[in-house]
DNA sequence: CTCAAATGAGACGGCCACGTCTCACGCGGA
DNA sequence: TCCGCGTGAGACGTGGCCGTCTCATTTGAG
């Protein structure tokens, strides 16, 4: 089973589908499985390239390949709010961090939150992902009691924010609607501006790729 | 058939369903259908509160069922559009007519939108929902000219916003994770931040429900 | 009360997907 | 060359859901 059978350089680096899922069968099927969430096995089969009795040798059943998807976005999600860190510095830059880092994420993972998930997931996964999300709220009372962020803002509405964003980013690129370059600097610049007070606005940067400057 | 079976009063006043769907029936197996995209048309049932034969009765097959649910979705949103008149007034202020329609029926369509949806509506109808996402962008571009939103900001990337966002204000009420105020008021500060130039989000304003005052 | 229409319960056939199995083929190493 | 391993193709049983049908019961209007 070979690498990312093509992965040209990206100017906005999203984690390749390797770096999420441990096999480039699963990344092929969670893609498929994204924008076609009934799909059967015959279906997924054929969008891994592979035939179906050796999709069946390679995940048990349906269920395991829907929980493997899961378990392994989830993953995914965890290690990059942890890698964003986004307990340390100064509120703005952390949630310039975290938006960087999931908004990578968002091509990859994207559609796939849709599914129901959360039935899916071990116990022990669920709960670090609640850990995350919790340290995802700590970062917005934090920006807000330090006179960063807006404090209209409920942090449950952040992760709102977060969640269907990044979707909704990931779902125009899939319809050609906007550049995955595009897709990432309208999340980031929409994340901020809902979140940062005004005045704080011009603190906040993301690592913008070189070609899509404004305008 | 009952009406709908218990109708108070909310404050915020959103569309009831039976404003978007033609019967009682069509809005239960919709909000059921929401949550549980692959619901049998045995659970349908239950939840319309009649029996397997009953449903069948009312709906010829199950994709009968799911485009009667989708064409009465995009109806609605096509006359919540419209009656909002993007194309006329100041922009800001037809900006907060679309938040404020559109935010009404968000409660309502919500999920349902993550439905296949687009295949399964009349071509007519899928004309009429394109021109109205049609004048939604020609309100973002009206406003960029005039120099009140942001220019920044891909028509695209508002139309993505509009609807992810719609879905995830129904996803977290539904959750309990945020009021149906809140998450209307989230809803509508969000987008003007995201759009509105700084110095015109004072002039921004909608008509906020009078229990959940600002903080 | 009477009767017609609507409903619920359940049976039935058909279909499709799942999951298992067998077998033939190809490929690589010894 | 021979052998072992993985794969593709396909058959097969099973189960669930769809859509149709029948029939007993209920509901509501006159």
């Amino acid at each position: 089973m070979s690498n990312a059978p093509a992965s040209p350089f990206t100017p906005l680096r999203p984690v390749s589908p390797d770096q999420v899922f441990v096999d480039a069968a699963a990344a092929a099927a969670a893609r498929h499985l994204a924008l076609a969430p009934a799909a059967s096995m015959q279906e997924l089969a054929r969008a891994v390239g592979v035939s179906r009795a050796t999709l069946f040798r390679r995940f048990p059943s349906r269920a395991a390949l829907i929980a493997e998807l899961c378990q392994s976005a989830a993953q995914a999600y965890v290690r990059a709010v942890n890698e964003a860190a986004p307990h340390d510095g100064p509120p703005t830059q952390a949630l310039a961090r975290v938006v960087e880092g999931l908004g990578r994420l968002a091509p990859v993972v994207g559609l796939l939150g849709l599914q129901t998930l959360g039935e899916h997931l071990e116990a022990s996964l669920l709960a670090q992902t609640a850990q995350a999300e919790e340290e995802l709220r700590r970062l917005v009372r934090r920006g807000q009691e330090g006179g960063y962020f807006r404090v209209e803002v409920d942090p449950e509405w952040f992760l709102a924010m977060l969640t269907w964003l990044m979707v909704g980013a990931a779902d125009s690129v899939r319809l050609g609607r906007l550049t995955a370059n595009a897709a990432h600097r309208h999340l980031s610049e929409t994340l901020a501006a809902a979140l940062l007070r005004p005045d704080e606005l011009h603190h906040f940067t993301v690592r913008t790729p070189p070609d899509s400057r404004r305008r």
